[in-house]
DNA sequence: CCAAAAGTGTTAACAGTACACCCATGG
DNA sequence: CCATGGGTGTACTGTTAACACTTTTGG
């Protein structure tokens, strides 16, 4: 069903002549601070929505030629996470989480949305704020975001990221980008621990743990945490540390 | 070349005044036929990529007003999968794979594509070529798609759907997807086989069959499958029928 | 030495794997 | 009655889960 409906000019099916949405990039910014994980928002200063919560992004940059056609969806991600957070391109690991596409979600007009989540390690959090872009931007607990209302479908959205992060914990790596460097298995796991909203056992955490380090994912690193008991040993991911 | 946009009334952000991309919906309907997993192809009648396999897709419909905007991004998938393979809405499985946004990913202008992937029934499979608009698309084995070249990056959206459905196999109900209404274990094991391109033990199989038994996702249908042998005991799946 | 948190050990239940064997049917 | 493929049983192994116990630190 191509463009079988218009009368089509030499060689190109003409789809140019259609009207177009605008394509956004939506941003699920978390880190752990606290104990506590939390979703980076913006106030927003302009209707529609103004002065309430909204997730930070922007739009897809897009060139008027062939030749020029702009940025790759991914590319503004990370050109929109950068702004947004003010770190550098490269040290927050991110991912697209799911086209947001209901016709009627921006009441501007017709917005395509590319949402993706982040994660932010806890030694970087504190920094965001310093940005250029991001003076407005906040770490918000997703405890006390229940009580918040979010613009347009935003709700939804993260709704979705945290779905997807909690299910990904379990067979992937993304715990590792949200602990420091080095870290400790209780460290870990009370990153687990937050994702999930459960506790877990210390023993069978640290069985699954030593699973990784005879697996070669982890490995020791020198140091220790000092903390006001027994001082725990701490390791080191063995990855794609972008 | 092409529209330039559209004057913004006051208020708005004026976004409506850069440039857009089109935004296309590409899917990738998989099938099973004779054991052998299968994808819905088209060939491409124009340029670029004229005469080679394409996956099918459209664009997204966009309206012209705020109050009119069009349909959304997951209703332009159901479209496009009914128009293509001439089944009714509602009678196919599709979900959302993944949104492909290179700038360069189709040389005649910007196109931002939401690819999506379906699972039709072997019992409605044959039926999918009678459409009207589907005269010129074909079920292609997987197997001989390794030596064919598809046009644009319809190559990786292809394997990015097979690795989801290969995933999503194991913990999902998506296998069930690709039996008729009332099947036996042998053939939802042959299912499984097919995706996953491994085999699997008998009693095994039935195993983890017994266990959805009694956790009551499956039950017992009328009726039995005529074999050379021994007939097998037919089941239904007790879920969402979309 | 006492509280607190790291780290170890033990056991039972359960799920995955491999494989041997029985059963119903068509030819 | 035999080949074929459905259906069952069993023994081994690894994983999960619950929980008790030991060790090392700071105060």
């Amino acid at each position: 069903m191509r463009a079988k409906a218009k009368p089509v000019p030499e060689k190109v099916t003409g789809f140019f002549e259609y009207p177009r949405p605008s394509v956004a990039v939506d941003l699920v910014v978390f880190t752990i601070i606290d104990a506590d994980l939390k979703v980076l928002l913006i106030r927003r200063g302009e209707a529609p929505f103004k002065g309430s919560w909204a997730l930070p992004g922007g739009f897809l940059r897009v060139g008027m030629t062939p030749k020029e056609q702009g940025e790759d969806v991914d590319t503004a991600a990370a050109r929109e996470l950068s702004e947004e957070t003010g770190l550098p391109e490269g040290s927050v690991f991110f991912e697209q989480l799911y086209t947001f596409g209901a016709a009627d979600r921006d009441p501007r007009g017709r917005v395509v949305t590319v949402a993706y989540y982040a994660l932010v390690r806890p030694t970087l959090a504190p920094l965001v704020k310093a940005g250029g872009d991001a003076a407005h931007a906040q770490w918000v607990s997703t405890q006390e975001l229940k009580r918040l209302t979010l613009a347009f479908d935003h709700a939804e959205i993260l709704e979705t990221a945290l779905t997807r992060i909690q299910g990904k914990i379990d067979y992937s790596n993304i715990a590792f980008e949200l602990v420091p460097d080095s870290f400790s298995i209780p460290e870990l796991r009370a990153v687990h621990e937050v994702i999930k909203g459960q506790s877990y056992d210390r023993g069978n955490f640290r069985r699954r743990f030593n699973r990784m380090l005879t697996d070669g994912i982890i490995e020791p690193a020198p140091g220790k945490r000092i903390t006001a008991s027994k001082p725990a040993k701490v390791y080191r991911f063995r990855g794609t540390r972008r």
